[in-house]
RNA sequence: GCCCCGUUCGUCUAGAGGCCUAGGACGCCAGAUUCUCAAUCUGGUAACACGGGUUCGAAUCCCGUACGGGGUGCCA
């Protein structure tokens, strides 16, 4: 590789409509590199398909890359507009004889005209192409394994193989960093390239992000959509700090840490070549990690979409920020997702108590001495002082009465209250933000159910 | 079927011939703490797929086997 030749990479997804997440990580694999050794990162949208060629299907691929963090320098351009860069190509292999035309039914025609109902076919060498590749170091194919492929389809449109080789060609793209999937495709775009009289990229191809069975991260079996982790509550940062984590680790061993560590600690070469497991259980601890690191208003902000969706299970009309607000700081700690808010204060927003059955049987039902906690409490709280030491105190005393511990006094009394046996601190949230009504209202309830 | 690729704790990884009685992280288990659950802290569990070489010495190099994955379209 000649020495000033500056570096390019470029993330060439095609528009299905989302952003995947493996594409996700393909993209961040490559603007690490780009930003690693001061690149150009080029964004080629591959809409050569008639089918994916609608802009509607493209936005999700600039909101999610956006989302992310990662910002490409120069594009996007769209393969779609370069059909004469294509067309020409293809004619000019046709004209040195390294392609021909073919019928439907694929006999090869005479002439190098290119025509509607013409497909043009690569007339493929005998010999072997070796890659170079910089994560799985040589990769070599035999021709005979390739055959003479379309090139040009007789639709008058270029194949992947094609565009891609010529427009890597055109970009002057210096590495082409892209899943494994693509491997096998690879020596044909090269084959290609050097037809064209091209210098092909460098090759490195990434391990791919694979389900619990093992299986490529597919639409349809896995959840594969950023936006479908945006809306469990998934931050940003905690997303590209694991994705860059699959199929490379930092030497020093330090995974949580900011973009631009990672960037400093990232090499190419150093990439795997197993495939990686896309481990929710760990992407939670890294969020989890992540939402403490925000401040409370930083907290409020991300959360919020979450509280005013149409899925949240109180009437519009009751969303108290206020509330949330309060509730936030003492929950904030525990919170691994940021839809896990909802549970935290529905209690506090629904007209009715959510009652969680499981939690009623294990608490009230099962629970010790629950129904003379019920009432011992309901009558302390009567005309109690209403404020969250004096409550608290009042239900502990009437579980010490019964021989019942803090822990399990509580119980009940939460159960009652908020619908389950977990949540954020009892007392003061319930003191605060439900009225001596409300709260006798719920634990009567809750006493004449039993 | 054929071609290509891969294989370190359950999972993600560190490791580039001696620093490895294999390190970290998630998970899991136990303890501490606690009004619940978490979070936090402490401790623990757990791996070089197998078989041959090469070498004084191999998780690291070579070969084979097994298993897994990807590809095999006028999809990308």
């Amino acid at each position: 590789m000649s020495l000033a030749q500056p570096t390019r990479v470029r993330f060439a997804p095609s528009p299905t409509g989302y952003l995947h997440v493996g594409s996700a990580r393909t993209a961040l694999f490559n603007w690490l590199y780009a930003r690693s050794v001061g690149g150009t990162m080029v964004l080629r949208i591959e809409d050569t398909d008639e089918s994916r060629n609608r802009p509607e299907l493209t936005q999700a691929i600039f909101e999610y890359l956006e989302w992310l963090g990662i910002h490409y320098d120069e594009g996007p351009y769209y393969q779609s507009e370069r059909r004469d860069r294509h067309r020409d190509a293809v004619q000019r292999l046709l004209d040195d004889g390294r392609a021909y035309l073919c019928d439907a039914d694929d006999n090869e025609l005479a002439g190098t005209e290119m025509a509607d109902g013409r497909a043009v076919r690569f007339r493929t060498p005998e010999g072997t192409t070796v890659i170079d590749d910089v994560v799985r170091r040589e990769v070599a194919v035999d021709h005979a394994q390739l055959g003479d492929f379309v090139i040009w389809r007789s639709d008058g449109s270029p194949t992947f193989v094609l565009a891609n080789a010529v427009d890597d060609a055109d970009m002057a793209i210096t590495h082409a960093i892209r899943g494994e999937d693509l491997l096998s495709s690879t020596p044909r775009a090269v084959l290609v390239a050097e037809a064209l009289g091209a210098t092909p990229p460098i090759y490195a191809h990434l391990p791919l992000l694979v389900n619990e069975q093992r299986k490529k991260l597919s639409k349809r079996r896995d959840d594969v959509s950023l936006e479908s982790y945006r809306r469990r509550g998934f931050l940003a940062s905690a997303m590209a700090n694991y994705l860059a984590l699959l199929g490379w680790g930092p030497r020093d061993g330090v995974e949580i840490r900011p973009m631009a560590e990672i960037i400093g600690q990232f090499r190419l070469e150093d990439v795997n070549r197993a495939p990686a497991f896309f481990d929710i259980a760990k992407l939670e601890h890294f969020n989890g990690v992540y939402i403490r690191e925000l401040d409370t208003e930083q907290l409020l902000v991300a959360i919020e979409p979450h509280l005013t969706g149409n899925e949240v299970p109180w009437p519009p009309e009751r969303y108290r920020p206020d509330v949330v607000a309060a509730v936030v700081p003492l929950v904030q700690e525990k919170l691994r997702t940021l839809d896990g808010i909802v549970p935290q204060v529905d209690w506090l927003l629904c007209p009715e108590v959510p009652m969680d059955e499981s939690s009623w049987d294990k608490a009230v039902v099962r629970g010790k001495a629950s129904v003379e906690i019920l009432d011992g409490t309901i009558a302390a709280l009567v005309d109690c002082p209403w404020d969250p030491e004096t409550v608290k105190d009042a239900v502990f005393a009437v579980g010490e009465a019964h021989g019942v511990n803090r822990s399990k006094s509580q119980a009940p009394v939460r159960v009652a209250v908020t619908g389950r046996s977990v949540g954020p601190p009892l007392f003061e949230p319930m003191v605060h933000h439900l009225t001596r009504e409300e709260v006798l209202r719920r634990l009567r309830n809750a006493r004449s159910r039993l």
